[in-house]
RNA sequence: GGAGAGAUGGCCGAGCGGCUUAAGGCGCACGCUUGGAAAGCGUGUGUACGUUAAUAGCGUACCGAGGGUUCGAAUCCCUCUCUCUCCGCCA
């Protein structure tokens, strides 16, 4: 969401941001709206003084066993006036958040500019690319040749774009996930939550997830939503709350199922488990005062990276370009592992500083000297687990086919060292 | 799923059509008092929007949320949400 007074204060720079989006102009028209909201409202609260002045006079009256039908009949006449002024101000209002809801957050001032993912900078590459004296395969090959991996099954029962994993690679799964969650609550100071996986429509909304992207969630019969990432039971957790400055920042990771329609992505990465409609991701929150979010945006990409790092996985940060930040993002770093098997850098994290975009659509906000102000709230992945076993996966594997198992995780597959056939 | 009770300021709690500008208490802040502290006394104590240079004043709205009745609603009516108690079912 988006400061009216802030807008009205400077349109031109209003609408330069949406230029960088390559978004067309608003501000003008929003600002005369925004007269007309204003010239209402008066109108209103003018009216709604007279009726308070009434009312109290007529009981006054009554009390003195006077004749009030007169001063009644003004009552009433003012009453349907009223009804009237308010019917037009909430229709003027609703006009006008109509137009701002949809338009994307502001973006920070370090963001390059740029149209699509070939304009995003690397930042700085960790690891090295492996090389292998044999043909690399890719995690499903590995994944099913071990038979571990079992897309077949999943889809008889579920359809496409679901998995089973089975024996030790479900249980690699699942010791990542530990590994994450260890990390970040251990070293980096995040509270470990568990959280719903429906949400409601407010939790959507202020997480700007609703109104623009609704085609990309499930939605369920009695009107929640299946959520498409832990960021929106963390994020939305502090709705409505007036936040003390003491208590900030506040830290949070969740290991959560997500879920996503995958609505327009026909024919994308539709082999293997590399874009599904359920996956399991280590989620990072981050509630922080306005002046620290960008510390804070920093502090939570490298919480991310200290996993990859963990694990011995090659990967580059990557800022991504105007044109390829998110809706609700003032400013976003991809981390990317490498994937041998597919030669490429595929997205493993996503860490954004959404400043107080979407605190203003979820009304939270913390106390400072007399007044309040909203809070500033970031999210990233610490890490997509799925997609950091593939990369796992196709890293460490052998050209037998066999996966070792890095050091760090060891601990957590009961000392196994190598995953091979079942 | 069935039956019942409830939701009021940071917290407790009264109010159940107009004398509410939401009583009273607790907490908190500032001041007085004191050698110092406690106690005591006094004053203040929410949020949003509008107006404004202003986080000063002034105005409007807000008693779980949304509708309705009325000249007038915390108070009456309807719908919904959540909490609690009991019953049923159940991992």
């Amino acid at each position: 969401m988006h400061d009216l007074k802030a807008l009205r204060a400077d349109p031109a720079a209003f609408d330069a941001a949406l230029a960088r989006r390559h978004l067309p102009a608003v501000a003008e028209s929003l600002v005369k709206e925004d007269e007309q909201r204003r010239a209402a409202l008066a109108e209103l609260q003018e009216a709604q003084g007279q009726r308070k002045g009434l009312a109290k006079e007529i009981g006054q009256a009554k009390r003195k066993g006077e004749d009030t039908t007169e001063i009644e009949a003004r009552g009433a006449a003012l009453r349907d006036q009223i009804a009237t002024l308010e019917a037009r101000a909430n229709e003027i209002q609703k006009r006008i958040d109509d137009v701002l809801q949809r338009l994307p957050n502001q973006l920070d001032a370090s963001v390059p500019d740029g149209k699509d993912e070939n304009d995003n900078v690397v930042v700085h590459q960790r690891g090295e690319v492996p090389s292998f004296s044999f043909e690399a395969k890719q995690h499903f090959e590995l994944g099913e040749a071990l038979g571990l991996m079992d897309f077949a099954s999943a889809g008889k029962i579920a359809g496409s774009r679901f998995v089973m994993l089975r024996g030790v690679l479900a249980r690699l799964e699942r010791a990542l996930g530990q590994f994450m969650l260890d990390t970040h609550t251990g070293e980096f100071g995040y509270e470990e939550v568990t959280v719903p996986l429906l949400v409601n429509d407010a939790a959507m909304y202020g997480t700007d997830k609703l109104p623009k992207f609704a085609e990309d969630s499930f939605h369920t019969d009695d009107d929640r939503w299946l959520i498409p990432t832990g960021e929106v039971p963390l994020t939305a957790s502090v709705m409505g709350d007036i936040l003390s400055a003491e208590s900030l920042p506040r830290r949070m990771t969740t290991l959560s199922t997500c879920f996503r329609s995958e609505a327009g992505s026909a024919g994308r990465d539709v082999r293997g488990m590399l874009r599904q409609h359920q996956f399991t991701k280590c989620e990072l929150v981050s509630v922080v005062a306005p002046e620290e979010s960008e510390a804070e945006h920093e502090r939570m990409t490298r919480a991310a990276e200290t996993v990859l790092e963990r694990l011995g996985l090659p990967f580059r940060r990557v800022l991504l370009c105007a044109g390829d930040t998110g809706f609700g993002a003032a400013k976003t770093y991809d981390l990317e592992a490498w994937l041998p098997g597919q030669q490429a850098w595929r997205e493993v994290s996503s860490c954004s500083n959404t400043k107080d975009f979407q605190a203003r659509r979820m009304n939270a906000r913390m106390r400072k000297e007399k007044t309040t102000v909203f809070v500033h709230t970031l999210n990233g992945s610490g890490l997509a687990v799925g997609r950091v076993m593939i990369a796992l996966m196709e890293v460490y594997q052998q050209e037998d086919g066999s996966i070792i198992v890095p050091e760090a995780l060891r601990p957590y597959m009961g000392g196994l060292e190598v995953i091979r056939p079942a």
